[in-house]
DNA sequence: CGCATTGTTGACAAAGTTCAATTTGCGTGG
DNA sequence: CCACGCAAATTGAACTTTGTCAACAATGCG
């Protein structure tokens, strides 16, 4: 997906930060952010830092996770188009941003500044609502991640893979296909590198998934929603 | 403390809920709410319930966790005076309840039924606002504990032990005093009732904190906070 | 006193981590 | 086209942490 015309969204764009404006208003909204190129492993937003943008995923895919004291990533959710960031630039006083978000794939998003994140909310009290909504959201899914936490390593990874599929997947020839490495995907179930190697091993020879280098093919998610619910 | 005259909070009060209301509108909106009491162990929501009331606690100690699969709690934070819940009801459609919470002190609430609490929103734009900065926190909050899953067992206990010294503890003679017991601890730190155990034991042998049947009495902090740190 | 709740301790088992040694897959440059 | 080199992935073995279970001790209440 290319950046066209200022203003202008993918086909299908949809996003909860937009829900609740008129077209007018979106189209003045729009109008006000700047586009942005984003590349993979390029850090968006550092937690800590002064929160001085608000932006928009439009196309591309990134990922969210806080740093532990010894500096490894505690992986929070996979962002798609249509997800907001750096919330923390009009919601909390004083702005620092919460959570750390890393591009994984090329996309762009669309940038407002500080003055300009405070001004939209000032002009349009319905942005307020929807950021009531988009907030919720957050809440609701980093509340599940935490319920994962619970669960063994089989678990979690059959989950990072299941919500990994529905959030990055695409539809190729064979299934499902994954574009992560073992590292990644144990970075997400919070294990280490072996273990996520181990149970991707026995799946495979279980027949439920193809591995390839950087890449793993699921053929259906049914197997794997299983395995999150139970032992 | 006692429920007197409608609308009456203890002195001190403070909630992010009624923060940017002026007197006369945060007194309309209490008059709105029913009181209720609350007892230790009473469920006050219970997740995936039908979200039908939006509450403020005003006096008396919550815990709010979450269910999993297999029946046993995923503690997520205390809840004090001041805190809101059953936002959902207000925030999500459908409206279900995202998280149980339980009275763990005795106390009392003011309560709004689903209707009340719509009509709130809509006459009252600043509740908006307000909402946003309740959510924007409980995010955080979660998200911390999230942070915390990440450590190992003797980390999240001191953990565990400063979070609740500072959101439950009486100041006494020898230091902080907390009311509970060690089961209540091993499941606010996610872990077995014997490793909570052995781990209490070894700091008041260390000297750092005293136990007493349901109780245990911090003398100083510190120690702690250190050890939630580092090793 | 008798009883229920709460807490302690040890022996053992299970789940994961760490580390080292290898292997596999893949792009690059000779 | 092939060999090289690197990143990714695999595997085994020792080790650590934590959970499980059983027995028992301490506390407090009626």
């Amino acid at each position: 997906m290319k950046p066209t015309s200022p203003g202008a969204l993918p086909p299908g764009f949809r996003s909860t930060f937009l829900d609740g404006l008129t077209p007018r208003e979106i189209k003045a909204v729009l109008t006000a952010a700047k586009q942005e190129r984003i590349l993979p492993r390029q850090i968006l937003q550092h937690e800590g830092d002064q929160a001085t943008r608000l932006w928009l995923l439009v196309t591309g895919r990134v990922a969210a996770y806080r740093l532990s004291n010894d500096g490894d990533k505690l992986f929070l959710r996979w962002g798609v188009p249509g997800d907001t960031y750096g919330l923390a630039t009009i919601l909390r006083e004083p702005a620092r941003y919460i959570v750390t978000v890393e591009a994984v794939q090329e996309g762009f998003l669309l940038v407002w500044d500080l003055e300009s994140a405070r001004t939209l909310v000032l002009r349009y009290p319905s942005l307020s609502k929807a950021l009531n909504s988009v907030v919720a959201e957050y809440l609701e899914g980093v509340i599940d991640v935490l319920g994962a936490c619970a669960q063994n390593a089989k678990q979690r990874l059959a989950r990072v893979l299941v919500e990994s599929a529905r959030q990055l997947g695409r539809i190729g020839r064979e299934g499902i296909e994954l574009e992560l490495t073992n590292e990644q995907l144990a970075v997400a179930a919070h294990m280490s590198l072996f273990t996520a190697s181990r149970k991707l091993s026995k799946w495979q020879k279980a027949g439920i998934l193809t591995k390839h280098r950087g890449k793993i093919v699921l053929p259906s998610l049914s197997p794997f929603e299983k395995i999150v619910k139970d032992p």
